[in-house]
DNA sequence: TATGAATGAGAGTTCATTCAT
DNA sequence: TATGAATGAACTCTCATTCAT
């Protein structure tokens, strides 16, 4: 019953949420199959109508070992926006040098495809998470630094005004319509259509700003 | 204690989730009262928060009438909704005649800031509430059909292809960037800057296209 | 089911613990059958294992209602807890006009008599939820007073010194004697003949110090 | 982490609630702290909050070891109480030679001031305990047999008729007076004030009870 | 019509006990 | 032998819903 839905490589956080330290390897795979059935039962019921019965079945585990492992149902809830935090920051953390080589153009499309891949992962259990996690300032820090990153590798656009409001209309623009997009069950649109407005939408306004900031001869 | 927060007619609906029809004009004060106390009652609660007592109280009735009005809690969240969508709805159809003669910079701006004094209005309940109120398709279609009302008073925009596209990218960037602005405590920019980047990328995404569309001659 | 086991006038104190204030005439009488339900689950299973379903179902009421009128399964031993420091400090009220003027060996005799009456009111629940409720500080205080009351009509007693002491040390050994026997199942003495040897113990203590302190010409 | 609280040799008991007799000296040790660390759980959590787990962590065993040497947890508690019981009885064997030759008034004090002395060893983890253990009739056998040994060596209380009432009065008030004068945080007198009080209390209802005893010229 | 006392299914959580290692 | 991870029955408490008044 219990599916491994996580590939990536996961650090058993032991914090003040979890109730006792998992020292032997039985453990540990206790705790990842809670975590996973964490998410497949918000991706079933939502983070409300989950319970903790529910998780345990699921995890293939009693209740009780839900409390070993677990102070409570919030702290399973904490490690999965862990575990769903790590492994976006893993995402952008891997890809960020190349990310940073291409296009404007290219960096949103990849980007905004990688998510996608993430978020469809494990029958699109971290999809419907995520509407449910408000997405995390990590995240969102996270994504700042990969837009510094890059205009570091592009300091043409440094001359940009505005940095700050065109990334978060943009990043808030591009995650949340790709959400959306992929929750819709009859889009409008395909998703690749989506995809090129993002990033056709992205490249005009940061040009267009970078073309305003080019007409002040002696810009600020 | 109940207090009016709704100043727009309500037109009581009458399907499968109201219990009776509410022909005197008692009932609807009664019926207004409860949906102002469910908003109320989420804005502080959260939607799953909030309960049937905490509906009552607030609304100043017992709680078994809140099941003379409503077959149960489910249909007062329906009944909010369809409020709070009715008053969007409202919104734009009063305002769509002075915004289709507006630029586009300003159409957006216009917009958005009437948005904003909705979502803020009464104590922000509204704010509140539609965190939790995936917008629905009702929305959705006022805005496109607003879209294209613009289009008609403004032909040239006739030309730009992936209209679905970008008003899709735009209404949805527009909202959730107001949204979320709005919900933070402690945003990064002002809500001026927020609503002129906003403004900004609308105009130079559908410029961009305006200028790929008019540079093929025979378009489609 | 619910037997009227409390037949002094009881007022329902309205405090922190009590959810909410029973108005009706109904609600009263189902706060009483919940704490004589109380007293009862005690009696059967002890203060640790006596359970709210098992009050409830004592009770003739849904577990729900229990927590309609109490906070808490703490509330409801708290009531309990008033009502019986209340009928025994309504016994020390109603009594002791008559206590104080008779003997001190026919004080001991009585109050203990009228005391294990009480206990043993409604098959003995109160002696069995005695034995949980180390006796509280309201009654010792109570039997205190009256101890003054006493000398007050006595004043020969006056003179005899450590009166604290006589009291904490007869008053305990009454009480606990009394509540021991009457839980022994088989005892190896009489009621009566306790009773009569409390008393003689009592007075004999007492004539003691009494002597003692009228052989110090020049007291305290 | 595990202190030895008990210095008297202990017979481990092997009856109903001994799941294994431990023949080896490991085993003993471990029965031994085992048993140390349930006083001193239920010092601290009282005898319904100390749990298997926390004897365990006490005791530095594994809680599956807890169940190697005893049938459940009440078999933990009954071992404690025949360790309780036998630290009594080894207390009142070992002085009762000394005590039977002193006055009764001495008697009553030493006797009270050597049952203090046990309940405050080891951190007071046997007074807390004796709250929750109604005390024996093993110990109450003890106490008669050594008042009884008392008599035959003071011939002239012979005479004394309702020497069992007498015993039972005095033994339990002088117990629970100095058990409840001890666990009370604010006490209103010193403990020298109220042992000096029970041993007057005691030998006037004595000397009472023997004046009147020869009063009558053939009594029994 | 309007009420709120009453309900009980089901939630989260605990812990004595078991058993594979 | 000794362990502690795993268990699940049973606990306290909540709340949407009902219904006698």
């Amino acid at each position: 019953m219990s599916i491994t839905i996580i590939r990536l490589p996961v650090r058993i956080q032991v914090g003040i949420f979890m109730a006792r330290k998992p020292t032997q390897k039985r453990a540990k795979v206790t705790v990842d199959a809670i975590i996973e059935a964490g998410f497949i039962a918000v991706a079933e019921s939502g983070i409300h109508g989950a319970t903790t019965r529910q998780i345990a079945e699921i995890s293939g585990v009693g209740v009780g070992s839900l409390y070993e492992y677990f102070k409570n149902k919030e702290a399973i809830y904490v490690a999965m926006n862990e575990r769903f935090v790590d492994d976006i920051l893993e995402m952008l953390r891997k890809f960020t040098p190349e990310l940073v080589r291409v296009s404007l153009a290219d960096l949103v499309k990849k980007l905004l495809y990688l998510f996608r891949d993430l978020l469809q992962m494990h029958n699109g259990v971290y999809l419907k998470y995520f509407r449910y996690s408000r997405y995390s300032p990590q995240i969102e820090s996270a994504l700042m630094e990969l837009a510094m990153h890059y205009v570091m590798y592009n300091p043409k656009y440094l001359r940009v005004q505005n940095m700050m409001t065109i990334n978060y209309i943009c990043i808030n623009g591009g995650i949340y319509s790709v959400t959306r997009h992929l929750s819709s069950p009859n889009p409008n649109m395909s998703f690749d259509e989506l995809i090129d407005g993002l990033s056709r939408m992205t490249t005009s306004y940061v040009n267009a700003e970078l073309e305003l900031a080019l007409q002040l001869p002696y810009a600020e």
